[in-house]
DNA sequence: ATGTAAGTTGAAGTCAACTTGATGTCAAGG
DNA sequence: CCTTGACATCAAGTTGACTTCAACTTACAT
């Protein structure tokens, strides 16, 4: 085996254009790993920069640090990854991402409703809907799907 | 004219359903304004419900309370909005759902041909496009618009 | 041998949109 | 009059995903 092949940080930022800054604050969150060198710098595996486009995709996505660190830790134990682990984690997005582009579809032709009228209504607008049970007493529809909703609570 | 029909906070809070605390910041972020009792309590006009619900509305449309509180100052001074008003104030947001769904569908279609390979290249995946000019050379597509990403810089 | 770019750690800061807590005041019913 | 619940202010805390800073240490090219 050759130790060599082995980036120090500051390459594996520049070829996955994630910060260094970034890369130990993953680290630190259990989401990639690193050798050390003698004196202590990170070492990374090439396999790395796989693992960061996994990231940065689930990011993509939508998903939390956190899912993605559950998600990385459903790979298998031993063996590297093959193409097929990852395909299969990457497939239950789809369904993640059919709901988001619902959401926004229902809020745009909810938008289109309402610009007719300008109303706005608490009660009846499509697009402001809170969905507390007053107020969204006919429609139960909800228009963002909460992984895109920047407002966390509510 | 009739003082009354002024409502305290708590029942703004409730039939708008946004909590009290939210309604006292909003105003401190100059979203909206209130009367104030003689003994200084918020007293507010019927016609913040509708500002309220722009407000929510503009939310799930993704936009950030600044960029809210720069559409609401672009409501005539004197009058009372009229729902023409409104209306030209949401039209804009079309355009930007149409940004949003478009990049997701991207998106969702790029994550298509990913899961056949389960690649997740750096340079050649859809999904986990990094901007930079040596990784994304062939394709410039960004596959999320900015105002759907939760990792904010980058 | 040495200069300098790149790396290290831990703590603290940032941003948005609020919430929570502490402490004190107001309003309305009985 | 008095109690009780709603309201007031102001400061500080929360969450997620990082970045920035200070103070050193390593690694590599000359």
């Amino acid at each position: 085996m050759r130790p060599t092949d082995l980036m120090p940080i500051g390459e594996v930022a520049h070829r996955a254009g994630i910060a260094p800054s970034a890369l130990r604050f993953y680290e630190a969150q259990g989401l990639v790993t690193a050798e050390r060198s003698g004196g202590g710098q990170r070492r990374y595996a090439r396999s790395v920069l796989r693992r960061l486009a996994f990231v940065r995709a689930a990011q993509n996505v939508g998903l939390s640090l956190e899912e993605i660190r559950d998600a990385l830790a459903s790979l298998p134990d031993g063996r590297t990854p093959t193409a097929a682990d990852w395909a299969r984690l990457s497939r239950t997005w789809r369904a993640r991402l059919d709901d988001q582009i619902a959401g926004l579809t229902a809020l745009r032709d909810g938008l289109a409703s309402c610009i007719g009228c300008g109303c706005l209504s608490l009660r009846r607008c499509a697009l402001s809907n809170p969905d507390d049970g007053a107020a969204a007493a006919g429609s139960g529809a909800r228009y963002l799907p909460p992984s895109l909703r920047r407002v966390p609570g509510r």
